[in-house]
DNA sequence: GGGAAATTTTTTTTT
DNA sequence: AAAATTTCCC
C-alpha cells in the first residue's frame, strides 16, 4: 500500500479514498484537515486518476494554496507544475485572461487597487452631482461589492436588491461604474469572479470545455464562500453525468468568520442538496490541542445554534495539559505588560518565540503588544497589517509601472501624471478628463493633445511633456534593458525618487528603503507584466518567515496557523464582540464573534491565555470595559482564573501611585479586579442614563459632571482628569 | 496650484 | 494621539 496512505487515521483515510462524487469534508480544528487535502491531490496523481493539469484546487489564501502546493510536491517528490491550484480570484484571473474578450476586455487587462476603485467612482459621483457628505463613495463601493459578491451583474440587480442610496441611483452608478471599468480595460477584485462566472453561465462551449478539463475539484474552507464562489464552483462541478461531480469540498461550518464578505454558511448546509448522494466525512480526532484547551473551545463554541454538529475528541491519548488561563487586569497598558513578562518567562524556558502568537480582535490592538516588545527587546513580526504593496510609495511606484506595461491605463496616469508636482492641479486633470472622453482616447493621448494646444501654463507644460518623452522612452528601454533597470531608471528620471528624498519628514528615509525593496522584488520576476499579476493578487511580500520571531495579528488572519502558546487579549463587551457585529447583525453577528473565539482558542497546542482590562484607551480617551460574556461561557473545569497583577495594583490604589499626576485615584470603592471579578460586574444594563449637569464618580477619573448625553455615552467634564466621554454604567451618581 | 492650517475621522475582520 | 481630509490663504 502507498506509503502516504499508512499516515492516515482511518477517517482521513476515507476522506482521501473517496475519489469518485461528490464529497463533503467536515474537519473541526485540528483535524488534519490540509493533510487530508494534499494527500487526496497527491492520491489522485499517483493513481493515475487525472494529470495534474486535470485538477482544480481552490483556497481562500495564498498562504493556504502555497502550502497546498509545497505538500503536494513533497508527496510527489517533484515541483508540483502546471497545477490549476489557487485561491478564487488568481484562479479567476487566469481564466478571464483566456476568455476576456467575451466580457469586453482584452487579455492584458488591469486589475485594480481599492485606490483605483475609489478613484473612480468619486469621479463618476462628482460628474452625476450627488452629494458626497450624505452618500459616500465607500457606500457605494461597499453595495457594489456586496452585489458582485452575490454575481449580480447591474442588469441582475432587481429592486429587492436595491440599496438605498442617493434616491434609488445605486444601480445606475453601479452600471456606469462597470462601464468605465470597460473602457479603461480593468477589472476590480470583485469582477474577477463576476465575470467569469457571467462566462460560465452564457457560454455553453467555454462551460464544456472547462467540464472536459477538471476531472476533479477540491475546495479549501467552504465555509467562506460567498454566492457567486458557490455559483462559480457549482458551475464547473455540475458535469452532466452525475457520476463525473468529482468535488471535495473541506470545511468547518464553527470556523465561518467572513460573512461580513459576503460568505453564506449556508452554502456548506446544503451541500448535501445541490449533490444528491453525496458522501459525508467527519473529521473529529484532534491532533493540535490539549484537553483542556478542546474543552473550553467546545464549551464556547456550544452556545452556536444551527452547527452541523461535531464533537472534536483529543486524537492523542498524551493531551493533558495546563487548563486555560483567563487574566483579568487593570488596563490595557498592564495587560501588554502581562503579556510581554510571559513571554519573557516562556523564552527563559527555551520556548521558541515563533511558537507564541497574539491574537487580537482588531488591528489596532497590535500596537500596545509592539510597543511592549520594542522596550523589552523582543523580536516580533506583525503579520497581515499595512501590506507592502499599499503603502502609498509602493502604489506610485506600481502606478510607473502600469503606465509602462500599459499606455491606456488611466488611473494609474493620473495617480502619478502630478506626483512629484508637476504644477498640474484638479484644473488641469479635469481638462485633460474632458478631452480624452470627448475623443475617445486614453488620458495619456489627451495629456499629449493638451501640450499641442498650449492649454496650459509653460510650466506645467514642459514638465507634462517631459513626463510623457519620459513613458515613451522607458518603454522603448524595456527590451534591451530589462525591467528592473528600466524601473530604477524611471524613478530616477521622473524626479519620483528625488521627491522623497527631499522630504523631511520622518518617514521618507523608510519610504525610499521600501522602493528600493520594490526594485528587489521586481527582480525576481521575469517580465513586469508578470510581477504587476502577482501583486495585485498576492499582495504580500513573504520575507524572512523562518527567523524566530513572536506573531502578532488578528483573529482572521490566524486562521489556519497553530502555536504552542497563543495570547488572546481584549476579550471585553465591545471590543470582543465587537460593539459593529452586534450592532450590523445582531445574533448573526454574535455567533460569528463566538466563531471567531473558537478560532483563537484552537490556535492552541499546549496553551492558551485570554486576557481582559478593566479600562481600555479608545481614540484618545480612556473607558471602562465590561469583561466579554464569552469569558462566562468558557466551561469552568477547563479555566483556571487569574488576577494578573489587578491585586497588587488595588492595595496600592489606596495611596496615589501608579497613576500619581495623570488621574488622581480616588479610591472610594476600589474594585477589585481579580479573580471572580467578572461574575460581579454588569452587564451594561440599559438603566443608567444620567441627566445632563448630574455630578458623578467615576472609578479612574474621578468626580465630575456631565455635559453632554449621547444614548449611553457621556461626555463628563472631570474635575482633574478633563472632558472624556465614559459608558454610562461606569459612573455611578455622586 | 500649492502648501499650511484647521478640522474631522479613526477601529472589524480581507481576497 | 495620529492620520486623513478639508479649508484657507498666498
Amino acid at each position: 500500500m502507498s506509503d502516504y496512505l499508512t499516515r492516515l487515521n482511518p477517517e482521513q483515510r476515507a476522506a482521501v479514498e473517496t475519489v469518485d462524487g461528490p464529497l463533503l469534508v467536515l474537519a473541526g480544528a485540528g483535524t488534519g484537515k490540509t493533510r487530508v487535502l494534499t494527500t487526496r491531490f497527491a492520491h489522485i496523481l499517483m493513481s493515475r486518476r487525472a494529470f495534474p493539469n486535470q485538477v482544480l484546487a481552490v483556497t481562500f489564501t495564498n498562504k493556504a494554496a502555497k502550502e497546498m502546493r509545497e505538500r503536494v510536491a513533497s508527496i510527489l517528490g517533484q515541483p508540483a507544475e502546471g497545477l490549476w491550484l489557487g485561491t478564487f480570484h488568481a484562479l479567476c484571473a487566469r481564466m478571464l485572461r483566456r476568455h476576456a474578450e467575451l466580457v469586453g476586455l482584452t487579455s492584458n487587462f488591469t486589475i485594480l487597487d481599492t485606490d483605483d476603485q475609489m478613484r473612480l467612482l468619486k469621479q463618476i459621483m462628482a460628474a452625476e452631482n450627488i452629494d458626497t457628505k450624505r452618500w459616500t463613495p465607500q457606500n457605494l463601493m461597499g453595495a457594489i461589492q456586496r452585489w458582485k459578491d452575490r454575481g449580480l451583474t447591474p442588469d441582475r440587480v432587481t429592486d429587492a436588491e436595491d440599496v438605498d442610496f442617493a434616491n434609488g441611483r445605486a444601480r445606475g452608478l453601479y452600471a456606469q461604474y462597470q462601464e468605465r471599468l470597460k473602457a479603461v480595460n480593468a477589472a476590480d477584485f470583485g469582477d474577477l469572479l463576476l465575470h467569469v462566472t457571467e462566462i460560465l453561465r452564457t457560454r455553453p462551449d467555454v462551460l464544456a470545455n472547462y467540464h472536459r478539463m477538471f476531472r476533479y475539484i477540491l475546495v479549501d474552507e467552504y465555509q467562506d464562500t460567498n454566492t457567486v464562489q458557490y455559483l462559480w464552483l457549482r458551475l464547473l462541478a455540475q458535469r452532466e453525468n452525475p457520476a463525473e461531480r468529482n468535488i471535495c469540498c473541506v470545511g468547518d461550518d464553527d470556523q465561518s468568520i467572513y460573512s461580513w464578505r459576503g460568505a453564506e454558511i449556508e452554502n456548506i448546509l446544503r451541500f448535501e442538496k445541490d449533490f444528491p448522494g453525496a458522501t459525508i466525512v467527519r473529521l473529529e480526532a484532534n491532533y493540535r490541542s490539549t484537553r483542556p484547551i478542546l474543552g473550553a473551545a467546545a464549551g464556547l463554541i456550544a452556545q452556536n445554534n444551527g452547527r452541523l454538529g461535531k464533537t472534536l475528541r483529543p486524537g492523542r491519548n498524551d493531551a493533558e495539559g495546563d487548563p486555560v488561563s483567563v487574566i483579568s487586569l487593570w488596563d490595557s497598558e498592564e495587560e501588554a505588560r502581562m503579556v510581554g513578562e510571559r513571554i519573557e518567562q516562556a523564552q527563559r524556558r527555551r520556548h521558541k518565540l515563533s511558537e507564541i502568537a497574539i491574537l487580537v480582535r482588531t488591528g489596532s490592538q497590535t500596537r500596545a503588544f509592539e510597543e511592549r516588545l520594542i522596550t523589552l527587546g523582543i523580536p516580533y513580526r506583525v503579520v497581515g497589517g499595512q501590506k507592502f504593496y499599499e503603502r502609498s510609495e509602493i502604489r506610485d511606484a506600481m502606478a510607473y509601472l502600469r503606465v509602462v506595461n500599459q499606455p491606456a491605463d488611466d488611473l494609474a496616469f493620473e495617480r502619478i501624471v502630478n506626483q512629484p508636482k508637476r504644477g498640474l492641479g484638479d484644473t488641469a486633470i479635469r481638462a485633460m478628463h474632458e478631452l480624452g472622453r470627448r475623443e475617445g482616447k486614453p488620458l495619456v493621448s489627451a495629456a499629449w493633445r493638451m501640450i499641442e494646444t498650449g492649454a496650459l501654463r509653460a510650466k506645467a507644460k514642459q514638465s507634462l511633456h517631459e513626463l510623457l518623452e519620459g513613458f515613451a522612452r522607458w518603454r522603448a528601454q524595456l527590451p534591451a534593458e530589462g525591467h528592473v533597470v528600466v524601473a530604477a531608471t524611471m524613478l530616477e528620471e521622473s524626479g519620483y525618487t528625488d521627491m522623497w528624498k527631499q522630504d523631511k519628514s520622518p518617514e521618507a528615509a523608510g519610504r525610499l528603503e521600501n522602493l528600493k525593496e520594490l526594485l528587489r522584488a521586481l527582480g525576481e520576476f521575469e517580465t513586469l507584466a508578470g510581477f504587476l499579476e502577482h501583486v495585485a493578487l498576492v499582495m504580500e511580500t513573504d520575507e524572512n518567515a523562518e527567523a524566530d520571531r513572536v506573531s502578532l495579528m488578528t483573529l482572521h488572519a490566524a486562521k489556519g496557523l497553530e502555536f504552542d502558546m497563543v495570547f488572546l487579549p481584549g476579550w471585553e463587551e465591545g471590543l470582543f464582540p465587537h460593539q459593529r457585529a452586534l450592532d450590523e447583525s445582531g445574533d448573526k453577528g454574535l455567533e460569528e464573534e463566538r466563531r471567531l473565539a473558537y478560532v483563537g482558542i484552537t490556535r492552541a497546542r499546549q496553551k492558551a491565555i485570554i486576557s481582559h482590562a478593566a479600562n481600555r484607551r479608545i481614540y484618545a480617551n480612556w473607558s471602562s470595559a465590561v469583561p466579554s460574556r464569552f469569558l462566562d461561557e468558557l466551561p469552568e473545569e477547563h479555566v483556571l482564573r487569574e488576577g494578573g497583577a489587578g491585586a497588587h495594583r488595588t492595595r496600592m490604589a489606596n495611596q496615589p501611585s501608579a497613576f500619581a499626576g495623570q488621574f488622581p485615584l480616588v479610591s472610594r470603592k476600589p474594585r477589585v479586579i481579580e479573580a471572580g471579578a467578572w461574575e460581579v460586574a454588569q452587564r451594561p444594563a440599559r438603566t443608567a442614563s444620567m441627566p445632563v449637569g448630574q455630578r458623578v464618580f467615576h472609578q479612574k477619573f474621578g468626580y465630575g459632571r456631565v455635559m453632554a448625553v449621547d444614548d449611553s455615552k457621556l461626555d463628563v467634564e472631570f474635575e482633574h482628569a478633563g472632558r472624556k466621554r465614559v459608558i454610562d454604567t461606569f459612573v455611578e451618581k455622586a
